[in-house]
DNA sequence: CTCCTTATGTGTACGATGTCCACATCCGTT
DNA sequence: AACGGATGTGGACATCGTACACATAAGGAG
């Protein structure tokens, strides 16, 4: 059943990085079963250490849940950076700036339905993604999923595309309604949906959006 | 800590309605801590009786947060009932209709907010809200949160507040934008809002869903 | 280079949990 | 009155998080 990823008894009496081999242990038990599965136990396990070493890394078990949670984060922050930098060029400011919006939902939605573990881990107690804590929580560009969200929108607002009057506390709407349908795919009802079907429900759900703004 | 529940050790070798008992004391956890909260050994405990008794009714601890998580449902239908019944009479019907959809979502939040753990418990791997097991998670009215949703949406666009094109798929698209909010204001970023804030944001999101249907 | 402080890993142990197995107790039938 | 199925009990086990005491190595002070 378990993969066995003994790594080769290391000699010496030390690790090396513990901490590092852990946090990586406990992202990918977060992986494949969300922030659940990361059993304090299993990460010592797999970095070949015995239980208690971690604690000279993590004040509990929490601790290191919440540093695999900072890391899934960033990981979101990755894959919406690069949905958006995937997006073909475009002459219309306009077009451009609802492009990008619309790729931070698509990229926010792709993460949550190609790694749920992760997403589910991200999201476990994270409190204060808003605020603080952003140099753990970011992507390649230093800005957590938050504030890609809050950039996109002031872009909209930007080119007049999206009413100023609109702009206060939009990211929370839109995150709410981004964040619902990610949910509901991931382990709601509309979970085991066709990739089809997921994707055109994420497009009717972010036209409902774009509307609403 | 523990509220020493203990319900005055009883006599009989029987227990009468062990069942519901555990059933009980498994929302009364689950009220207090979510699914996870929901600890068979402790329902037993509450119960009076011995831990193994419990494997008499459900087939493990599983079964027994299932059940728990379908009371919860019916529980929060029942506050989305509750939330259109107050509704004002009103003679317009398209206003009518829109106030009744909008209770939906009113209800629905108000009940994430003041049943936090019961919520995360209705949603703890429900997957099947949609479809079957209408009768375990349904509200005092026979309907389940879903099927009070759709109800409203086919008023709107019964009495043309709403394009008939947008009817198909429409409830899960509104469920993601308000399940997403309740997320969020219940672990997410946006907990520990003031009331007044949290009914601001609801009818924010609900203005935004409405203008986009 | 040696000694000592300190960071880091080990071992043992405890309480809690879910669950299995064998046994006890009772209720309703026959 | 006897018996069989339903229900509850007791004991046991593996796993987990974690506390406490101890072992080991790395690096600076002398």
């Amino acid at each position: 059943m378990s993969e066995q990823v003994v790594p080769a008894r290391r000699r010496t009496y030390r690790h090396g990085n513990l901490r590092q081999a852990l946090l990586e242990a406990g992202l990918e038990l977060a992986r494949s079963g969300g922030p659940d599965a990361v059993v304090l136990r299993e990460a010592t396990r797999r970095a070949g250490v015995a239980p208690n070493a971690a604690y000279r890394h993590f004040a509990d078990r929490d601790a290191l849940v919440h540093e695999v949670s900072l890391a899934a984060m960033a990981a979101l922050a990755r894959t919406m950076e690069e949905e958006q930098a995937a997006l073909p060029p475009a002459d219309d400011p306009v077009r451009a700036a609802r492009a990008r919006f619309r790729a931070i939902g698509t990229g926010y939605l792709r993460f949550a339905r190609t790694e749920p573990g992760l997403f589910r881990a991200a999201f476990f107690v994270p409190a204060d993604m808003a605020e603080a804590e952003a140099g753990h929580s970011a992507g390649a560009g230093g800005r957590t999923p938050f504030q890609l969200l809050g950039a996109a929108l002031d872009d909209l607002v930007g080119c007049g595309a999206m009413p100023a009057g609109r702009r206060a506390g939009a990211e929370f709407l839109v995150w709410s309604s981004v964040h619902g349908l990610a949910v509901l795919l991931i382990d709601g009802p509309l979970r085991g949906l066709e990739d089809s079907q997921a994707d055109e429900a994420a497009r009717m759900l972010i036209d409902l959006v774009e509307r609403g703004l």
